[in-house]
DNA sequence: CATCTTAATTGTACCGGTCTAATTAATCAA
DNA sequence: TTGATTAATTAGACCGGTACAATTAAGATG
C-alpha cells in the first residue's frame, strides 16, 4: 500500500476513534512528518486526500482542523468513500430482473462509444435498503471489456469481479442527474404511485485508461436516498 | 497568481480553443515543463487541478487525455466551475422576496454553529433562467461575519460582495440534497402544482477557517434543474 | 506473421530542501 | 487594559532530484 494512503487512513480511523470534534486540531506537519517517518510531501498528499473526502480542512498558518458533515442517513457522492462503497453495500440486497447479451440503444451505444451492432451485456436489477425498494437499475457492460458476467457476479460484486477478476482497474465516472415524475411502469417496480417523483441518475463507468465499460441509468426511490455532496470554492 | 492555477487555465483553454475531442492526447509532462519553464512538481499540481475538474485524465506510462463529459443543460456540482460560477451566473435574474436581521431557526443555529439569540440575515428569492423560474431560495447569514447586506448586494452577487467588499475567503461548502414533493406554498412560487417532484438542497458555506457563515436551503423547479457530478473510484 | 522479450517512454511516489503568506503569540507603547 | 508592532508558528508554493510502475514501441524468436 501507498505511504500517503496508508497515512491518510490512520489519521481518518485516528479521528474516528477519538471521536475528535469538528474544530479539533491535529497534529502539525513537522510532528506528522516525525511520527510517520515520511516527508513533508507525502503528509502534504494524504491530507489532500482527507481534504478532498471531507475529513479535515487546512488553514496556513494555523493548522490542520477536522471537519464533521456527518448526517445520518446520507450517502456522499463524492470519491472513495461515494459511489464504490454505496455501490458495494447495496450490492447485498438486490433482485435480478434481467440478465442477457443484447444490442445496446443509440443511447448506450454512444455513452459506451462503441457501435451499436456491438454486443453488452443488459442487467436490470432492483436494489434495497433496509428492506425498502431503494431504486430501479440498468446496466449496459460492453462486452468486449466485461467478457462475462452472471446471475452470481452480478449478485455479489461486479466492481470487485472487475478490478479481482478480470484484472481491470476502475478509473472515473460522468454522473449526471435530475429530477422527474415516475412512468407507471418504474411506479409499479418502486411500490409507488406514478407521477411520485423520482431522482434519475445515469453514470458512465471508465477504466483508469479512459474507455467507458458501463453505462447505468438508476431510478431513485425518493423517499429513500439523500445525498450529500462536498463542493469547493 | 499561481502558477500552477496559470498554468491549469491555459491548458483549459487550449483545449477549449483548439475543440480538442476526447481522448485527445496533451503535451508529455517534460515538454510542458519546458513550455511553462516550471519543475515537475508544479505542472503536476496544475494537471491534479484539471483531473479534479474532470477536464483531463492520465495515464501511467501512456500520457495525458482530454475527457470530455459536456451535456447542454448541465451544471456542474464540482470545484471551481461549480457552486460559486452557477451562483454567479444565476444570480443575474432573482427577485427579493424578504431581507431582514433576525433571529436564526434551531435548525439554522445549530448548522451555523451560533446561538438562537445571535443576530442572521435572512434572505429569501426566487431565481430565474432563461425566463422561467429556477428555485426559491432561503439563506440565513451569520450577522457577525457578514456584518452588512442589502438588496443591491443581494441582487448582484453576494459571493463577490464577501471576498471583495468584507475581504473575507470562502473555502467550502457542504451540500445535502434528496427528492421531495411541492408544498401548496412552494408550488405557487415556483409555479407548478403541489406534490410535483423538488430538488432539495441544503448547503452550508464556509470561511476558509472553517467558520460557517452562511446556511442555504433551495427548493429547485425540477424541470429547470439538472446537475452534473464527476466521482473517482 | 504472430508471440515473446526487451528497451524506451511516461506518469507517480517520495525525498529534502527554500521561500512565502497567513495566522497566532509575544512584546512593547500609550 | 487596549492597541499596535514584532516575532514565532504553520501550511502552501515551488524546485530539482531519484526510484518505480505501467504502458507502448522495438526487436528478436519461432
Amino acid at each position: 500500500m501507498l505511504k500517503y494512503q496508508h497515512i491518510a487512513d490512520e489519521l481518518e480511523n485516528y479521528i474516528e476513534e477519538h471521536k475528535l470534534q469538528q474544530g479539533a486540531k491535529l497534529p502539525v506537519l513537522q510532528d506528522l512528518m516525525r511520527q510517520f517517518n515520511v516527508s513533508k510531501s507525502t503528509v502534504t498528499k494524504a491530507l489532500e486526500l482527507l481534504e478532498k473526502k471531507g475529513v479535515v480542512f487546512q488553514v496556513r498558518g494555523s493548522g490542520i482542523f477536522v471537519r464533521r458533515h456527518k448526517r445520518n442517513g446520507y450517502i456522499s457522492l463524492l470519491s472513495n468513500q461515494g459511489f464504490k462503497k454505496m455501490l458495494e453495500e447495496f450490492q447485498l440486497a438486490s433482485k435480478v430482473i434481467a440478465l442477457d447479451v443484447r444490442k445496446p440503444t443509440k443511447e448506450a451505444a454512444l455513452n459506451l462509444n462503441i457501435s451499436i451492432d456491438d454486443d453488452v451485456y443488459y442487467v436490470k436489477r432492483i436494489r434495497f435498503i433496509h428492506g425498502q425498494t431503494l431504486c430501479l437499475e440498468e446496466s449496459y457492460f460492453t462486452k468486449s471489456i466485461v467478457t462475462y458476467l452472471n446471475k452470481e457476479i452480478i449478485t455479489e460484486s461486479i466492481f470487485n469481479y472487475i478490478t479481482e477478476g478480470l484484472g481491470l482497474s476502475i478509473g472515473f465516472a460522468d454522473t449526471f442527474l435530475h429530477v422527474d415524475k415516475l412512468t407507471a411502469e418504474e411506479a409499479q417496480y418502486l411500490e409507488l404511485k406514478e407521477g411520485d417523483p423520482k431522482l434519475y441518475v445515469e453514470s458512465i463507468f471508465h477504466l483508469s485508461n479512459g474507455q467507458p465499460f458501463d453505462f447505468s441509468k438508476v431510478t431513485y426511490n425518493y423517499v429513500q436516498s439523500q445525498f450529500f455532496i462536498q463542493a469547493e470554492l
